[in-house]
DNA sequence: AAATGTGTACAGTTTAAACTGTACGTAAAT
DNA sequence: ATTTACGTACAGTTTAAACTGTACACATTT
């Protein structure tokens, strides 16, 4: 009886961290996953996920790929046991924030420099000369956000 | 022929700015409905955005709502024209930022408050008990989220 | 008061993402 | 060498979001 009750608070745990993880671009499936993961704190397998989250074996495996490659679990190796086992990384702050972070600078500077090469396109064909101003300032936006993202990772490695 | 030029290179513009602000959580439609607004500089009718982005006003009149509902456009009232006219908001940095860190501030405080609601009935109904330790740390986790937008708002609004 | 123009609620459709079940390749166990 | 167990590619299905067209309410113009 107890048990059952945890079950349902563990539940409850597992959607409400995983709003948090949404905000840093996980979707639901590997928010959930990863939320059930870290909670767990111990190696886990493809069927241990499905069945605790009801999901297809298949799903697990796709969500537990993606989430490896983030850095966010790791495979774990244990003698004499056949399935593959997945653990949630510790370091929770460090990693999601490191990871955000540098997703915000590398696409902000991307479009960037999108942009800066229509801007030479818009002079050398002397077309749209009443927007380069306008450009101008798009192109000054994502300088502001590569700079405010760049002094936030600064920021962060110095505190921890 | 200059402006069919033109037209295409404004094209590849919006959509370039656009991805930009699909990281500030606007969905593709809002996102390019508010780049073509922001380089278009002038007041706009949904006529005028239907025909520019090629979707049905309906879907402009969702778009130009949310818009609204962000702060990023505003009404405009123009002594004669029977339409509903808007126009982007300015100070692009100030907003946007603005906007998003208060989101990840406001989320982030409210599910800290979900879990601490869920430690206590951990605690008092005596179940999973092995799982409190890990409970705290993803409260700890939300703490560390909390404070660094907070401390990122701060340096913000000095900065400008 | 009637007629026209305008924005949006709503239902239905299209489109894309998430998920599942089957089938198969690979590796371990017999 | 054969059998069994496991993970995942792939095709098909379900689910949810985005979009459209019609209809209507409200306001402005005749």
């Amino acid at each position: 009886m107890f048990e059952h009750t945890g079950e349902y608070i563990k539940n409850d745990m597992i959607i409400e961290f995983s709003k948090t993880l949404e905000m840093f671009d996980l979707n639901q499936s590997e928010a959930r996953l990863f939320a059930f993961m870290y909670l767990s704190n111990k190696p886990l397998t493809l069927d241990d996920m499905s069945e605790a989250l009801g999901k297809s074996k298949t799903s697990m495996s796709t969500s537990a790929r993606s989430l490896t490659e983030l850095k966010l679990i790791s495979p774990v190796w244990k003698k004499g046991v056949r399935k593959d086992l997945y653990q949630a990384n510790p370091q929770l702050f460090k990693i999601f924030m490191m990871t955000y972070i540098d997703k915000w600078v590398d696409a902000s500077k991307s479009q960037k420099e999108g942009l800066e090469k229509i801007k030479r396109q818009i002079h050398e064909q002397e077309a749209l000369p009443n927007m380069e101003d306008r450009l101008e300032e798009v192109i000054e936006f994502h300088r502001q956000i590569e700079q405010f993202f760049a002094c936030m990772k600064q920021e962060h490695s110095s505190l921890k």
